[in-house]
RNA sequence: GGCCCUAUCGUCUAACGGUUAGGACGUAAGCUUUUCAAGCUUAAAAUCGGGGUUCGAUUCCCCGUAGGGUCACCA
């Protein structure tokens, strides 16, 4: 056979929306099948309908491709190809597989009186799907369909076959709507004696009520997670598993990883729903490879951001950063996490010495009176530590036996209200920690200060 | 409606004729814990229905049923 050729795959999508998350999975299987066999994989920029066309939504579609840095190597506009496509409408003319045909327009002045019709063979087709194995029409029910509005206008089915073949794009991997256009497809490129590319079609992804996934159902955008502050890299390995599985029971994978292990002969026949919680899963195992540097600089990208969304002039620095990260990194799936909690202020402690609530710093049945001397001790407890000895283990050893004898709730809930004002935080050891020494004397002197007025 | 595709826990999926039908997300419980998370352990949870074929069907075939796609001078 033709095994030896080099593989070519392509994603063709029409600049008519943005590139939603459907459309990114097909450009991904694309993208990692020309890369496993070394092959090429072309961006095609499907835009002969210049009236739904534009160049807005062609650069969105581009800008979600890199964002994924699903690199392709070459990309072509049609638009730019007319040419191209003129010639193998004049040989199909010449070679009575197409005709002008005289149209009613049924008053419809977008439409032409004359279009160029494809001359139906009225055959069976036949095609082996690397998915679905053979799928069988009778293009007798087709009828004579148009493939170009007239010499110069070509329509999709014939810029589809004749660019694959001048690319010489040996797969086409595409979603499976486009089941039903294959046979068409297939006729024209018999009638010019193209070669057939394989062939396999991708279920779709769908939303919770299993229908069609569309905007109704909230983010579909690429660009969409983007900005919820998904990682790149969970996106994709998500889109990955959705409808393809590694034949093991890994789950996370790097892009260098999908690449070695994808195979198409793995891929589901059925459609899957789209589950934002797996994603969000898969988002934090992957937060996990970031560097600490990294992960510093975007949740102080995403603070100072979500404080200008806000109109506050506010800023943290990086070292602020640093305590953010320090104490939350555990707890951020998404980056968007953040923006809910700076939004209900729960994060302004790290900032700001907190307000201090005098009836909920004291646990549960305690008394301001024991709660004062439990403050007091920790207080000369952590006195005696330096600045560098301010570590979570020594501030924990330091106050732990105390804790233990009186109650630790009794103890360690005021200790960690004092420094977060907080029903809910982090434990008290690594506050302090983060916090550092004068911060956390201070905090605790206040919380004694309010308590004893 | 015609044509085509599909069908395993709620969801994503494994099992390519023989398994106590496995894993993950989510859910619940327990452990841990000052709180909230995290972590660990455990549990509940599925082969759409009916016929075949076979010693034996999740798996192969047929018929139903259900869901989806498509029927443009869009792609």
């Amino acid at each position: 056979m033709e095994n030896n050729k080099q593989v070519v795959t392509r994603f063709a999508p029409s600049p008519t929306g943005s590139l939603h998350i459907g459309g990114s999975r097909t450009a991904l299987f694309n993208y990692l099948y020309a890369r496993k066999h070394n092959g090429r994989f072309i961006l095609r920029i499907e835009d002969t309908d210049k009236a739904r066309s534009s160049t807005a939504f062609e650069s969105e579609i581009i800008k979600a491709m890199e964002w994924l840095s699903l690199k392709y190597d070459e990309m072509y506009r049609q638009s730019e190809r007319e040419e191209i496509y003129k010639k193998y409408i004049e040989i199909l003319l010449k070679n009575d597989n197409a005709y002008i045909s005289k149209e009613d327009t049924g008053g419809d002045e977008n439409k032409r009186s004359e279009v160029i019709r494809f001359k139906n063979p009225n055959e069976k087709v036949t095609f082996d799907d690397l998915i679905r194995g053979e799928v069988t029409f009778d293009t007798s029910d087709l009828g004579d369909f148009i493939i170009a509005r007239s010499i110069d206008e070509p329509l999709y089915h014939l810029t589809v076959v004749v660019d694959d073949k001048e690319m010489g794009v040996t797969h086409v991997i595409r979603a499976e709507e486009h089941i039903s256009n294959t046979p068409r497809q297939l006729l024209i490129i018999r009638a010019l004696g193209f070669e057939e590319p394989k062939y396999a079609h991708i279920p779709l992804i769908l939303a919770p009520d299993k229908s069609k996934l569309s905007k109704r159902h909230g983010a579909v955008s690429t660009l969409d997670y983007r900005d919820k502050g998904y990682l790149p890299d969970a996106v994709i390995n998500y889109l990955a598993l959705l409808g393809w599985n590694p034949g093991t029971e890994q789950e996370i994978f790097s892009k260098q990883e999908l690449i070695e292990f994808f195979s198409i002969s793995q891929v589901q026949k059925g459609g899957a729903i789209f589950s934002e919680e797996k994603l969000s899963w898969i988002n934090k195992a992957h937060l996990k490879n970031l560097s600490k540097i990294e992960l510093r600089d975007q949740i102080q990208k995403r603070i100072n951001a979500n404080y200008k969304a806000l109109g506050k002039t506010t800023e943290i620095d990086e070292s602020q950063a640093e305590m953010v990260r320090d104490l939350f990194s555990e707890r951020i799936s998404v980056f968007c996490d953040i923006d809910e909690w700076q939004k209900n202020g729960e994060l302004d402690f790290i900032f700001n010495d907190p307000n201090i609530s005098k009836e909920e710093i004291v646990w549960k049945d305690s008394t301001i009176e024991s709660t004062i001397l439990h403050l007091n001790f920790i207080e000369e407890k952590l006195n005696n530590l330096s600045e560098s000895e301010f570590k979570y283990e020594r501030i924990k050893s330091a106050i732990w036996e105390y804790a233990d004898e009186k109650g630790r709730g009794e103890v360690l809930w005021p200790f960690r209200f004092a420094l977060s004002g907080q029903k809910k935080s982090p434990d008290p050891f690594s506050l302090a920690e983060v916090f550092g020494r004068d911060t956390t004397l201070k905090r605790v002197k206040n919380a004694v200060i309010l308590l004893t007025k």
